[in-house]
DNA sequence: CGAATGACCTGTGAGC
DNA sequence: TGCTCACAGGTCATTC
């Protein structure tokens, strides 16, 4: 389910919750999810207390007190979720609840948190395209999985600079040039197509042609850094997506769904002031692409 | 080298 | 109602 916005919006929830907790219990329910397990995966948390959770791209990392981070990925369809034991002052609006569990709790971590309570957070994937793995803090950058991962596409990192180098000479249209991990990273499907959308840049265009001879950015990737930026904060802002029955950590939705412009509105009239056209659903690097033909050029 | 395709999984909704 | 098919927020390995 998630890209960056919905990351970020589980990042929140687990932090306050996490931070500073011991963990007093780690229940493995499988031997893999889309990897095996380490071997040592129980072993290594129970005891350990997680330090900080922090974001790269899609990626949570989970800084622990003994110099280890676990590098966890959601796939397509994780989550965690998050139940107190009593009440408490922490966010999480459920508590332990037998009746919630389902086949697909893949890992449940029993807390004793810095505020003196017990939580336990449970990661639920039914697809399994998840996972969870280690590597040491001092080198988890250089992690296969980190190294190559390009610029974030939030605050002031992203601009139409960055984007005219990373886009100079390149054939491959927008659509594919924004999914691409090595070039910026956390963007996905829905946040791709909205931001061509907000940016009236058509999916199919050439990255290239957005970058003048001289190596400047046009005006046309000024408009896409900025939208970009803008439908990333604006996800997070509203706790990001939620497709299907996808939910934050204390259960509640996220919001963005509803501001779609284009992602899944295929044969909707376009949103834009004055266009009149009709949303239509193509398919580039065998993923759905959502736009306006009318106004995204 | 870059770009397309298949693979990994289960669940859901549309259409018959 | 029940069946089949297409498709789903991601990424990696393989093949042109």
């Amino acid at each position: 389910m998630p890209e960056l916005p919905e990351v970020e919006t589980v990042r929140r929830g687990l932090q306050p919750v996490m931070e500073g907790a011991r963990i007093l219990a780690v229940e493995q329910r499988r031997a893999d999810l889309r990897f095996p397990f380490p071997a040592d995966f129980t072993e290594r948390l129970t005891g350990n207390t997680v330090t900080a959770v922090e974001r790269r791209a899609k990626y949570l990392l989970f800084r622990l007190a003994d110099g280890l981070t676990m590098i966890a990925h959601l796939g397509m369809s994780g989550s965690w979720r998050i139940e107190m034991r009593d009440d408490s002052e922490l966010p999480g609006r459920f508590h332990y609840d037998k009746s919630r569990e389902n086949a697909h709790d893949h890992v449940v971590l029993t807390l004793a948190t810095a505020a003196g309570g017990e939580a336990r957070t449970v990661y639920n994937d039914p697809r399994r395209f998840g996972f969870m793995l280690f590597a040491d803090t001092a080198t988890a950058n250089a992690h296969p999985l980190l190294a190559g991962l390009g610029v974030e596409p939030t605050g002031n990192a992203l601009g139409a600079e960055m984007l005219a180098r990373l886009f100079a000479g390149k054939a491959a249209p927008l659509k594919a040039a924004l999914l691409d991990q090595k070039l910026i990273a956390g963007l996905g499907n829905i946040y791709v197509c909205e931001a061509l959308w907000r940016a009236k840049l058509s999916p199919r265009r050439k990255a290239g042609t957005l970058v003048r001879a001289s190596g400047a950015p046009t005006a046309r990737l000024e408009r896409l850094a900025g939208a970009i930026r803008a439908v990333i904060a604006e996800a997070i802002e509203a706790g990001g997506s939620s497709l299907r029955d996808h939910r934050q950590t204390n259960g509640e939705l996220g919001y963005f769904q509803h501001r779609f412009d284009v992602y899944d509105r295929e044969g909707e009239p376009c949103r834009r002031e004055g266009c009149g056209g009709t949303v239509m659903r193509i398919v580039q690097s065998g993923r759905s692409t959502f736009l306006c033909p009318r106004c995204q050029l």
